[in-house]
DNA sequence: CTGAAAGCGCTTACAG
DNA sequence: CTGAAAGCGCTTACAG
């Protein structure tokens, strides 16, 4: 930890040198209060610190009390890799994050960090971007033992990358994403969806267009799946048919999703309203309708999904999802996993529409069954 | 690493039960390769593996090819604890982060973790929201001697946690805080927020609101006296005198701005521009003006700070700031640090205004002495 | 309840 | 260039 490698002693870390002096002298002198110390300061043996201030039994109350209150003076820490080197366990969880400098997922690590560093871990954050980094990730890691537990925030992995970290030992759970192989807490993708179609529904739309989105690398795709159903469900649902123009598939992001409307504004017969897949994508939807001189909501509606911070202030109709509470959730689960317990394997976190104004019931071209949602906020 | 507590034989971390037999399998016979597994394969000692997986010098080529391929064919990574506590170092660096669920910060994190991984360190995310987070972190951290090094995003430290941290020997750096104090690299605060001004002056406007932000518990606030500098220094050089009333202070947030955009609606005189200090400030600002029955850029233009990536979505005009470029370029000073060398401590991003379409020239109620911008970006 | 001792899996002077 | 041995700082059976 202290750190004097030169040998010409001008290079103490990072530290100015009217420094110096101050460094070398607390190097020398404090020099990390060990067990040793609050072993001999306490009296007794070191099998007796270490119990004393590990284990719940085996340890009179009194000879417990001196030992704490001595390992509190001397500001006692365990050295953690002395511990985990002993005991074989690392109280380490790892992150694996596809992008972390989203929101979604920035949101879900917060909640994830906060729960297991609350139960003593630390949390090691993987950003793995790119296939290759996903592939890097799940060769090394386990193999490098220096985790007990790696939660996925909301990546499918193969079959095969799960199969290595279990022959491994280490636990898995999945944030945000969602799939039968392995433990996870999400959101009920296609229920998303059908919220979000049923309240355009109830607003009289018909000619609802939807802007679908994929992950471009991924193995798997349940989102789009369970999204998408959710749309097709909800239409069904109430009889009416989709028009398959006014479905476009593209991948995640505002840019993209911009583009997919230019197409949907080509068509024969624009859409009265259109959902995205996130929140992101319904902005860059929303600009390309207002590039191409037409209004949010009057000709067009946009619904989105998320809740992103930012939604509310462009008065984006969105279905909210709790995103940190699922960081929470999938933290507790895990937890209870690790420590053998029996929970859960499939939670899923309830999401509900959050009506602002880029939402209007469609204008009287169609007939309008339903009444007009009223501006409340609805399940 | 691999778990088998319950001495009932049933839980095995979160497996299911059709794999119990598999996991026996591989807990009894594949255990983790060790050194000692190499070295006996390769047929030389202990020492001699190590020194040929590890130091350059003193192993003869032949040696160590061969003990690197067996390393390799045994699949062999060497226990980080082990290492850590026989060489005294953790390869580990703490990143400190006040709020992992905004763009700016999961950005900065983003560039850190890449730079710093790839130099082969882990990552240890701590997420310090409130003030007592803060205060557990830099109390406990040090003692804990967990890592080499600790990274700060945007968080003014005082004086105090900085000499805890140095007496430890833990080296310190600031990615996109400021402070004289310790090394960082940021924007150049001051200079970006003279960049908006001198947007809007060239647009012609004169009565130019600003919508300043301070942090809540923050004991320093660099970026709140920089950036507002920046806006006085620009007026006063072109000769425009600031209107008091047109300047107000609030905390980070669009709600906050947007409270704060109320205020400066129900001046006297109506500003023609507002420069507030983030994106998402700028877009609280909007939703005022917008529900005020007010047009943006036609009755009011608004410029933020930072470019976030809604921001091309929703047409902002704003001024850029790099900001996985700074958290890279943090991760390199850092480890520059670590090596010895002694790298600039005080390192400043450029930024530059991204002119779309929230500003525009100040109607003619004022003389507009320079040219409008063009539409083009500009430095 | 308590202590002496072995061991966790590496690294690194110290001798050849 | 290579090996035997000590040591990093804890934890935990094994004996009292």
């Amino acid at each position: 930890m202290i750190r004097f490698v030169s040998s010409s002693g001008d290079s103490c870390s990072c530290v100015g040198k009217r420094f110096r002096g101050l460094y070398t002298e607390a190097m020398n002198s404090s020099k990390a209060v060990g067990l040793a110390d609050v072993a001999r300061e306490a009296g007794v043996s070191l099998a007796t610190a270490s119990r004393a201030l590990n284990s719940a039994y085996g340890v009179a109350a009194a000879t417990r009390e001196r030992v704490a209150e001595v390992a509190r003076r001397l500001e006692y820490v365990a050295s953690p890799e002395a511990s985990r080197l002993a005991t074989g366990t690392t109280r380490t969880i790892a992150l694996v994050v596809p992008h972390i400098d989203r929101w979604y997922f920035g949101e879900m690590v917060n909640g994830l960090e906060e729960i297991l560093r609350e139960a003593g871990n630390d949390v090691l954050l993987y950003h793995v971007g790119d296939p290759e980094g996903r592939h890097a990730f799940f060769e090394h890691l386990p193999a490098r033992r220096k985790v007990d537990a790696v939660v996925v925030v909301a990546v499918p992995i193969t079959d095969h990358e799960r199969r290595r970290l279990e022959l491994m030992g280490v636990t898995i759970v999945a944030a945000g994403g969602q799939d039968a192989t392995y433990p996870y807490v999400s959101i009920d993708d296609a229920a998303a969806v059908r919220q979000a179609t049923e309240h355009l529904l109830r607003l009289g739309h018909r000619r609802i267009a939807t802007i679908t989105a994929v992950d471009p690398d991924r193995v798997e795709q349940p989102a789009r799946r369970g999204r998408t159903r959710g749309f097709y469900e909800a239409m069904a649902d109430a009889g009416v048919t989709v028009d398959e123009e006014l479905v476009v598939t593209t991948t995640w992001g505002g840019v993209q999703a911009a583009e997919a409307m230019e197409k949907l504004l080509s068509v024969r017969e624009l859409p009265t309203a259109v959902l995205a897949h996130s929140d992101e994508m319904a902005l860059g939807a929303m600009r390309t309708i207002r590039r191409a001189g037409l209004r949010v909501p009057e000709d067009i509606s946009v619904i989105g999904i998320d809740d992103h911070p930012l939604a509310e202030l462009v008065d984006l109709t969105t279905v909210r999802q709790p995103v940190r509470d699922q960081g929470m959730h999938a933290a507790h689960l895990l937890l209870a996993l690790l420590r053998g317990e029996d929970p859960d394997r499939a939670q899923k976190l309830p999401t509900r529409v959050v009506v602002r104004s880029t939402t209007a019931p469609a204008r009287n071209d169609q007939p309008s069954p339903a009444r007009p949602a009223t501006g409340a906020t609805q399940h």
